[in-house]
RNA sequence: GGUGGAGUGGCCGAGAGGCGAGGCAGCGGCCUGCAAAGCCGUAUACACGGGUUCGAAUCCCGUCUCCACCUCCA
């Protein structure tokens, strides 16, 4: 293995060496549930399942934990106001971020710990953090950072800490305003659930402890790599990271951080209410295309969505997918086939998804020049190097094809051979006006007709213009 | 105020001193009954101003514009 990867902490493009070889262990922050995901939280869980892929494919054995935060305080007020328990709330919103991440092919993780079932683990943690002088409760429940005790606090983001801003809601007791919370006292108008019992009293977890309490739990005190999305990078990792290492835990080894998705240049969020809803997207532009456009961009760029953003997704995964299916290759075995030195040197240079797709198309061609030629075995070989190339990035067409034991599909399938069969006698006997009648007839169905020497074939045209 | 990112042809997007990645759209051609699909060909691109160099989108200096984080955020 020959990845380098782009290390935040030290803002460079490095070797990537696991701490163990052969296994790689990665946290990756996953969601606050407390709405359904949009856009921008699936394209994270993409950028690091293409990672985990491209590991896994050089025969590195990775365990990825992504952690669910079930309770917080945007969980609590808006469950509150819906009239309904904090934890079902919670529990409707991680299932809306299950079924997106099944519906866009991302592979589940080892495990998936929630922040409430390891309050033993983050008081072990905090009891660590006092006794080393790291941490102080203020009062009753309430726990902080110290972050004047940790000199190197700031190092994951290059920042000072007289340069921070102090938090506005300089909190009761704290010693420096930037001092973070570990624990959070309970509030009377808080549901007695929402607290846990602990030595400092009763309350529950800060934000950043929880990570850092469960990756060390499943991956140990010193793991490979930690990831999520730019914007949490400070306060959230720098946090994370001060919290560990004070605690006398090596932690992560390499930071990584995806860029988000902006709607006309600005970043897609829930609090700005420019959010759209997975499930939106879905109902409208097949999982495979949607999937696409998140992962054509380079993870650490910026990736603006739009229609225009769709509609060229859709163009390329309808040429890839066409080609591997009229090849024949869809059951073909891709865990052995060699992958192309250009694709592979792209995908080690920090995953650069872009070079590497430029190889899946030079690929494509020559696969569609080999078909147009009658190279029947060429072009089997081709589409099947050019599925390997695609499952690493989570995009092989046999994931995406249509199964032949979907009854809908099969009843449509019958239907549509029935009309083309109508058209092609039509065909043969010079009779093109009763044919295009019939095609017309398809084509405003949704379905696309393409003719070759040996028979037509039909797809659904859904996914442009979409 | 602090820290970081970005500005590439009609659009999206790689590259980072020297044969114009790739995709979409467009144009010309081949194929086709006509289409579609596919193939072939097709671009005086690198925010601006200086400089270094035989040679710069790539290095240096300066300028402008945009975005983000420092408060919950993938």
């Amino acid at each position: 293995m020959n990845l380098h990867l782009f290390d935040t902490v030290t803002r460079t493009v490095r070797p990537f060496v696991p701490l163990v070889d052969g296994q790689v262990g990665i946290y990756l922050c996953g969601a606050t549930v407390q709405a359904p995901p949009h856009v921008g939280h699936v394209r994270s869980a993409i950028a690091f399942d293409v990672l985990v892929r491209w590991l896994r494919r050089n025969g590195q054995q990775v365990t990825l934990i992504r952690n669910v935060t079930d309770i917080d305080d945007k969980i609590l007020a808006k469950a509150a106001d819906a009239g309904q328990d904090w934890w079902a709330f919670a529990a409707v919103n991680e299932r809306a971020f299950t079924t997106a991440y099944d519906a866009l092919g991302v592979l589940p993780p080892a495990y998936e710990p929630r922040a409430t079932a390891h309050v033993p683990a983050m008081v072990d943690l905090m009891d660590r953090l006092v006794e080393r002088g790291h941490a102080y409760a203020a009062g009753p429940g309430d726990v902080y950072f110290d972050v004047r005790s940790w000199p190197s606090y700031g190092s994951l983001t290059n920042q000072r800490i007289d340069d921070m801003e102090p938090a506005p809601d300089a909190g009761a007791g704290k010693r420096d305003p930037r001092d973070f919370a570990l624990w959070k006292s309970a509030r009377v108008t808080e549901p007695d659930t929402a607290a846990w019992p602990t030595p400092y009293g009763r309350g529950r977890p800060g934000w950043h402890l929880e990570c850092s309490a469960m990756a060390q739990r499943y991956l140990g005190d010193t793991f490979d790599i930690h990831g999520g999305g730019l914007d949490l990078r400070f306060p959230h990792h720098e946090n994370e990271q001060a919290q560990s290492q004070a605690a006398g835990y090596g932690f992560a080894r390499y930071w990584l951080h995806n860029g988000w998705v902006t709607r006309s240049g600005t970043k897609m969020s829930k609090s700005l209410g420019n959010g759209l809803l997975v499930s939106a997207v879905l109902t409208r532009v097949p999982a495979a295309v949607v999937r696409y456009a998140l992962t054509a961009v380079r993870y650490r760029s910026m990736l603006e969505w739009t229609d225009e953003t769709l509609n060229d997704a859709a163009g390329a995964w309808e040429r890839l997918a066409g080609f591997a299916e009229r090849a024949g290759a869809l059951d073909e075995p891709i865990d052995e086939v060699e992958l192309p030195a250009a694709f592979v040197a792209a995908m080690d240079d920090d995953l650069d998804v872009p070079a590497a797709l430029a190889v899946v198309h030079e690929t494509l061609r020559a696969g569609n020049s080999a078909l147009a030629a009658g190279d029947r075995a060429g072009a089997l070989h081709t589409a099947t190097v050019l599925r390997a190339m695609l499952d690493v990035l989570g995009l092989d067409p046999a994931r995406w094809a249509v199964g032949t034991d979907d009854r809908t599909a099969t009843a449509l399938d019958a239907l549509v051979v029935a009309e083309l069969a109508a058209r092609a006698q039509a065909r043969a006997q010079k009779d093109f006006t009763t044919a295009d009648a019939i095609r017309d007839r398809l084509i405003t169905a949704g379905i696309a007709v393409e003719d070759s020497a040996g028979g037509s074939r039909w797809t659904l045209a859904a996914g442009k213009d979409a």
